[in-house]
DNA sequence: CGGATAGGTGTACATTTGTACACCATGGCA
DNA sequence: TGCCATGGTGTACAAATGTACACCTATCCG
């Protein structure tokens, strides 16, 4: 499904004007460019790109990205690295942000959102060493097993996910360690789903 | 009339934004990014921005323009990934690398050349398992307790480095492997450095 | 002391903006 | 012939968005 020459014409367009301007366009700059009496038709015509993975809406102002055969280098993930964590702060704020990191995209899956600094030896059986980054993707959703970031309490913390009839469980993959046990009368949130790790020597 | 602290945060996650999304934040989204209260502080930090000259504002949604010192593309390497190794022939050829991955420079110390797969559990105690991908300085020098990539008659093999009176010994970091011992009989050679290690989930 | 500057709160408002709905025209194609 | 994708008109609306105004606090500095 290739795109025809009017979605073309679009396409170049938006990368011009990202260049130019730094910024997309809106839906209605592209119908006046192109002299369209509606702003439908430049709608369209975006979301014909976006249905061909061409480009992705956000639905926002300006919500336009294009992809693959568009402008900056795409396969790199830009990937924010959290920091301490203040309490009842939610963890995506700018606040926490130590610093940013370039990781290819290809990496990890699925995409992730941040990156958070271990601490503690608590999963040293799955790899997980005291100090290593892990990426995280942000999501309040996790299957028995899965490797989480989860808030306790207030406390952030990584451990193994496991509901059954009792309840959750958060399992360390370390004799050392037992598992938290989480009871109604505890503030406990799935913050995101571990999708792997990068350590530096 | 340089940056205040507070504006270089600001700038960075403008930047930040703009290659991640694809398209600049807008007002509101960068107030609840830094967790303020009110519109107003992120409009002012965009303003004095604008001011000293390192963006412009054009005044439609997120009509933010980068300018000077702030889009570049992050210091990202690109190293190629090493796939099975052919006895006897050298790691570094072109015949051996499976793809190319960018990865933040500052990730690893030092600064590696090459991603090699690692195949086996006998660094588990290490944190490095089966699968993953270890970052390797190509050098043949190494000190005693460093992890070192190494050729022992024609066979790849990672392990803690370790030379005393008797000769080269390379150890596992699994209690279930023994380790290696060089003689003078046996065709040896470092490849490389360990530097940091990366895993997908 | 007095004043300027950085940083922030709180509220309000006119535009901008993405999208939804209804409808029309053309051309390829089975 | 009927069908469907492409491309387009026209209208409407809730939400997003930039900005203006008034006011507050702390720090630095002459």
């Amino acid at each position: 499904m290739a795109p025809t020459p009017a979605q073309l014409k679009v396409l170049r367009f938006l990368r011009d004007h990202i260049i130019r301007r730094g910024y997309p366009p809106s839906v209605r700059e592209i119908q006046h460019a192109f002299g369209f009496a509606s702003p439908n038709a430049a709608a369209k015509h975006l979301h014909a790109l976006a249905a061909q993975g061409l480009l992705e809406l956000a639905g926002r102002a300006r919500g336009i990205r294009l992809l693959g055969g568009a402008l900056p280098a795409a396969d790199t993930l830009t990937l924010p690295l959290i920091g301490k964590v203040a309490a009842g702060m939610p963890i995506l704020v700018e606040a926490h942000v130590e610093r940013n990191l370039s990781l290819d995209r290809s990496l990890f899956k699925p995409e992730p959102d941040y990156l958070l600094r271990v601490v503690g030896d608590s999963m040293i059986d799955a790899g997980i060493l005291d100090a290593d980054l892990i990426a995280i993707r942000h999501t309040p959703e996790a299957r028995n097993g899965q490797i989480v970031v989860a808030r306790v309490d207030g406390a952030v913390t990584v451990k193994v996910f496991r509901r059954d009839h009792r309840g959750v469980h958060l399992m360390p993959r370390n004799p050392a360690y037992s598992a938290i046990e989480v009871d109604a009368t505890s503030d406990f949130a799935i913050e995101g789903l571990y999708c792997g790790l990068v350590r530096g020597a």
